[in-house]
DNA sequence: CGCAGGTTTGATGTGTATCAAACAATGTGG
DNA sequence: CCACATTGTTTGATACACATCAAACCTGCG
């Protein structure tokens, strides 16, 4: 399954890190990586190996896990076509990646990738600007983590989701579907999967969210669910 | 106070990120460059304000916060000799900047140093290795905010100190003195001044540590101590 | 000495974890 | 096609850890 010629068709091909590589550089890398297919649940990286690959992904979704002593699960990052993931500069990988939905990745070797930061410059800033952006994302994760009631919490993500869900950056979509399970939930919250229940539960008596099944939100009151992040 | 013909002297000139570049090259830089002095508690970046600056600090001690809407303040990073600080590709800062000590900085304006990115291509990739380990220590940060109790925090975060202390990094240092104050360590884990003084009052009575005065840390018995931790 | 900032300790209530069980959705094999 | 297991979600009862409010206590400093 070599992605030698995949460039041309590739979903995300102007928007990924590789994006700011003339057509013929990209080829070049591309010869170097493969495609590579997950279906949900499986791990592409698990914390401690060598960490010797690092991916763009095309299409579907993974998160960055790590699991305390206990064995609860906590959810670092979601990564989201176009993103980057894998660790450059260190020899062994931080935290577990797992497919979040069936998802299609362009892997490289890390050798392969870092040669090509050298050669081409525009490669090194472009990831400067996704490493610095990432940092970003994740201090606001800590930001929602932080807050006092988990009512706040709950509701800085579902608005979060909202955005993610729209295309234009500053309304979100009214209605959507969760990406994560309760327990990818509260393993990114910090709570359990029943206070997370529980407050989505209580969002609907109090007429701020509509659920479909388990998945479908549709925000009634998004402005109210607003008021109550912190 | 310019700062032209500082760099042979400099205490981090070959630990800060300027360190990749030729002295020649690093004298150009710095040459766009001033010292900055601050005072403990002085703002060097104020969240919204146009990011326009970028600093390496010499020598001092920095914290990256955020307020929620309470007024409750959230310590996202603490910046330490030759760390770099300053949102490089964002039109505003998202994150207060404020001296822990009294501090010295080496500052730039973003656009002369981005061009300097251009120029030399070592300093992105430098840079980049930097964001990259601020991710993965942010990350870190979230796995201490997210224990379940807060002797496991206050524990994770005494021995975190213990290690930043030491000069090797593999044990750490056994006595050293606090770099925060309560109010800070309750904002860098998500809890209150009260419950961290009531945790290190707790550990001295279990004999893990011994105090002297406030800032003044023992570790008596650092593998209990991290047996705390989850 | 008196004051201000930071720290410690105490008493009390509440929010969330925990334990437990019912429930829905989905798939499996007979 | 229907019992049946499986996985994820919801709801309930209870206990406890932490936040909150309040006051005493250092420690350095004018």
């Amino acid at each position: 399954m070599n992605a030698a010629l995949a460039c041309a068709g590739c979903p995300v091909r102007d928007r990924a890190a590789c994006a700011v590589l003339s057509p013929q550089e990209r080829e070049e890398l591309a010869a170097a990586g493969r495609i590579v297919e997950l279906a949900r649940g499986e791990t592409l990286f698990a914390a401690g190996d060598e960490s010797d690959r690092c991916a763009t992904l095309i299409e579907g979704a993974l998160k960055i896990t790590s699991f305390d002593r206990e064995g609860t699960e906590r959810v670092l990052a979601l990564v989201h076509p176009a993103g980057f993931v894998g660790e450059l500069f260190t020899p062994f990988a931080h935290h577990d990646v797992v497919a979040l939905t069936a998802s299609r990745l362009c892997v490289f070797g890390t050798g392969t990738f870092e040669s090509a930061l050298h050669r081409y410059p525009a490669l090194a800033e472009t990831l400067l600007r996704r490493a610095s952006a990432d940092l970003y994302e994740t201090r606001e994760l800590i930001g929602l983590m932080g807050r006092r009631s988990a009512g706040g919490k709950v509701a800085g993500l579902l608005l979060a989701f909202s955005r993610a869900a729209s295309d234009s950056p500053c309304h979100g979509a009214p209605s959507f579907d969760l990406p994560l399970s309760r327990g990818d939930m509260a393993g990114l919250l910090g709570l359990t999967i029943e206070t997370v229940s529980r407050q989505l539960s209580a969002f609907e008596r109090d007429g701020l969210v509509r659920r479909n099944g388990a998945r479908g939100i549709e925000l009634v009151d998004p402005a109210r669910l607003g008021g109550l992040v912190d």
